[in-house]
DNA sequence: TCATTCCAGAAAATCGATTTTTGCAAAAAA
DNA sequence: TTTTTTGCAAAAATCGATTTTCTGGAATGA
């Protein structure tokens, strides 16, 4: 746990479900490492944390154990995922299969449209700081260049789940410490990500995103449990 | 919508969640094609349909919508999806890629208890019928024997995805009508790939699961809406 | 001493009622 | 006629209270 969180000023945002709020939040919360990992969810804290009532609460944590973000005791509530080495090594793996499938369809579908897109997500990562404060706006962009990249590929499902991954891997790399040189390692990345791209040189494009992810696997695993 | 249907006669199975024996039911009658595809939910009739309260049967459903068996719509409620050709050819052809890493690695990972193991699904899924009476145990065998074919497969996310995509494809192969000569032919695959697991003849078996796969597709097709 | 049973207190799960939002139809205005 | 507004029933979402289940420690018996 960690410090409080009023859901929203304005009470209740015109039209949206106070479900979806809550699980909106949760979510990023998770994400963010906001929870111990490992740490069992007192439901009535939540309550207060987020300041709804009981059952649009326990919809939103419904929704995010059916999504993996958290687990479901049988009568005992929500716990919320321990960290291990050999879960994030499937993690990565299994986000370079399957990104690497979506890249090459998007290559082949991608238009002009997408290339400027593509172009524009960059820039805006390129402006963004990973700097404490701004952080957040970094996360969003970056998670937004790898949405962008790979778009066109027309398979919502592989879709769907990329970004399930990307989510359950995020939760690793975001507790877990990078020094600038890494982090300017990767960010050139995405910079040549973009020039392949326009260039639709596949393989090489591949390539570079196994070893992208490969990179950010090793930075991630710092955020396990350190071995006996 | 479709018949009555009590969820348990013995009051509260014990230590059993009611969300969760909601969650079950539903699951299974959306692959089995109790619902019509498309149709809006009437949540009161689901509450006597069930027997349960509100919170567990509301619970059930933003599960299900997480898990992509329901369409969770803003403040109207949910939905049963639609069956759609174009969906369908993307999780067949998902499944095809996902399925054929999982065989590889069962491969690999598979020893002498998964064979037995293996021999014991297939057999049990033989002498299943496939007459209206025992189609349940038949489908039941089906999924058990897919699901020992790719188990030793060390990637749980895998295997997960996997499960998820299995679920969608069969809300189309149920609806689909077949006839016995491809039902028998689609039997013979088991058996082939049985033989070829023990062999462990990765690339034949890979290619026959494939096949097996795309005749299946072949045969859900016959569930979706009549093109214009 | 060790294992088992029993008993609050706490937490989760569920229910029934209330509040909010939607959908539709009838009335009013253009 | 066509469009917009208004009002009301139906449905969804939410709340507060109740019921059920779990947990850990004290009491009991071996």
């Amino acid at each position: 746990m960690s410090t409080s969180h009023p859901l929203a000023e304005t009470h209740s945002a015109s039209g949206i479900t106070a479900a979806s709020q809550v699980f909106n939040a949760l979510k990023q919360d998770l994400i963010r490492g906001r929870f111990t990992a490992g740490e069992k969810l007192a439901i009535s804290a939540l309550k207060s944390r987020y300041q709804v009532g009981l059952s649009p609460l326990r919809e939103a944590l419904n929704r995010l154990a059916a999504y993996g973000l958290l687990e479901q005791l049988n009568q005992r509530g929500f716990r919320v995922p321990t960290l291990d080495a050999s879960e994030l090594a499937d993690i990565a793996h299994l986000r370079t299969q399957l990104e690497c499938m979506a890249l090459v369809q998007a290559f082949q579908a991608g238009d002009a449209e997408w290339e400027s897109q593509l172009l524009a997500a960059q820039h805006r990562l390129r402006r963004a700081d990973q700097t404490p404060g701004e952080i957040e706006r970094w996360e969003q962009a970056h998670q937004h260049f790898h949405r962008t990249l790979l778009a066109p590929s027309g398979s919502p499902w592989l879709l769907r789940f990329i970004e399930q991954l990307h989510d359950q891997f995020d939760r690793y790399r975001r507790l877990a410490p990078s020094d600038p040189a890494t982090r300017e390692l990767l960010d050139q990345h995405h910079a040549e990500l973009v020039t392949l791209a326009l260039a639709r040189h596949a393989g090489e494009a591949r390539e570079l995103l196994e070893l992208h992810i490969h990179l950010s696997h090793q930075i991630a695993k710092g955020a396990c449990p350190s071995e006996a």
